[in-house]
DNA sequence: CGTGTGCCCTGACAGC
DNA sequence: TGCTGTCAGGGCACAC
């Protein structure tokens, strides 16, 4: 999925024609994506006028002139279309403004909506166990440092928990873990300062380094305007099985499982 | 409490 | 215009 800069990308890339706009017409063409969309989602956003969008961790946030804030998790393959050309069986949430349609298209429905009133947004279950944007002034090593202590579990399953760092996914994962150096494996209460000061760091230009690209694109990923991301093909390790370090310390690109997931690493320079 | 496992779902691809 | 197995950007429920 998505992680913070694709979701970055496709609120900009919403924002830019939604903002300020009236939704005339709002389309469900199923019951549910995981989870059941909320009740009364139709009525409440039909004639509903967006008066901003916004981003917290992996959410995505529009908000409406009723007090109302729908938000969006995108999953692994949720994406928006903005003017599609043809309707597609997985658009699942159709919203239609004077002048575009938005379609709310996840092959495998991992992604979900829910509709938040706005000043209760602070207290939404999944927002009040969020730790900081790694792209605010909240992340530092000391937060690291505290949030890591006598944690036993690997350093990279820690850094894909949500409530210690909120944004990133496996892929930026395995990116700032290279840049930093660090084993993936470590115990997060055993990486030192030092590494935790080179994290911090590594995390931030990851993650901007591929919004000022317009997000990673995989198979099924791709900006609001159908334009594709770049940042993919600057990809240090993931993705990279067997292929050469970018550090040209003679160490090649593996692959092994965590948690059930890929991480790939060099394993001469992060140790 | 922390930690490990399996599952939700469809599609793309490799190999046969 | 096959089949089958594996893997995919996430998060949660559950067992211990």
């Amino acid at each position: 999925m998505p992680e913070l800069p694709e979701v970055e990308t496709t609120v900009r890339g919403l924002a830019a024609s939604l903002a300020g706009a009236r939704i005339e017409r709002v389309q469900l063409n199923r019951a549910d994506m995981r989870r059941p969309f909320p009740e009364g989602l139709v009525q409440r956003l039909t004639g509903a006028r967006i008066t901003g969008l916004g981003r917290r961790a992996k959410y995505g946030l529009i908000h409406t002139d009723r007090d109302a804030t729908l938000v969006f998790h995108l999953g692994m393959s949720g994406r928006w279309r903005i003017d599609p050309s043809a309707p597609d069986k997985h658009d699942h949430l159709v919203l239609e403004t004077a002048d575009h349609t938005y379609a709310l298209n996840d092959a495998r429905r991992f992604g979900f909506v829910d509709l938040v009133d706005t000043p209760d947004l602070e207290r939404w279950p999944a927002f009040a166990a969020l730790g900081p944007e790694p792209l605010g002034p909240d992340l530092t090593a000391d937060h690291l440092k505290r949030a890591l202590m006598d944690r036993k579990q690997a350093i990279k399953l820690l850094l894909l928990d949500q409530g210690i760092v909120a944004g990133l996914g496996n892929i930026y994962v395995c990116e700032a873990l290279w840049h930093a150096r660090i084993e993936p494996r470590k115990a997060g209460g055993k990486v030192s300062k030092p590494a935790l000061e080179r994290l911090v760091p590594a995390i931030r230009d990851v993650l901007e380094r591929s919004l000022g690209d317009g997000g990673s694109t995989l198979r099924d990923y791709a900006q609001p305007d159908g334009q594709l991301g770049y940042f993919a093909t600057r990809f240090a390790v993931y993705g990279r099985e067997d292929k050469a370090c970018l550090r040209e310390d003679g160490g090649t690109i593996r692959r092994f499982a965590q948690g059930g997931r890929s991480t790939w690493h060099c394993p001469r320079c992060q140790r």
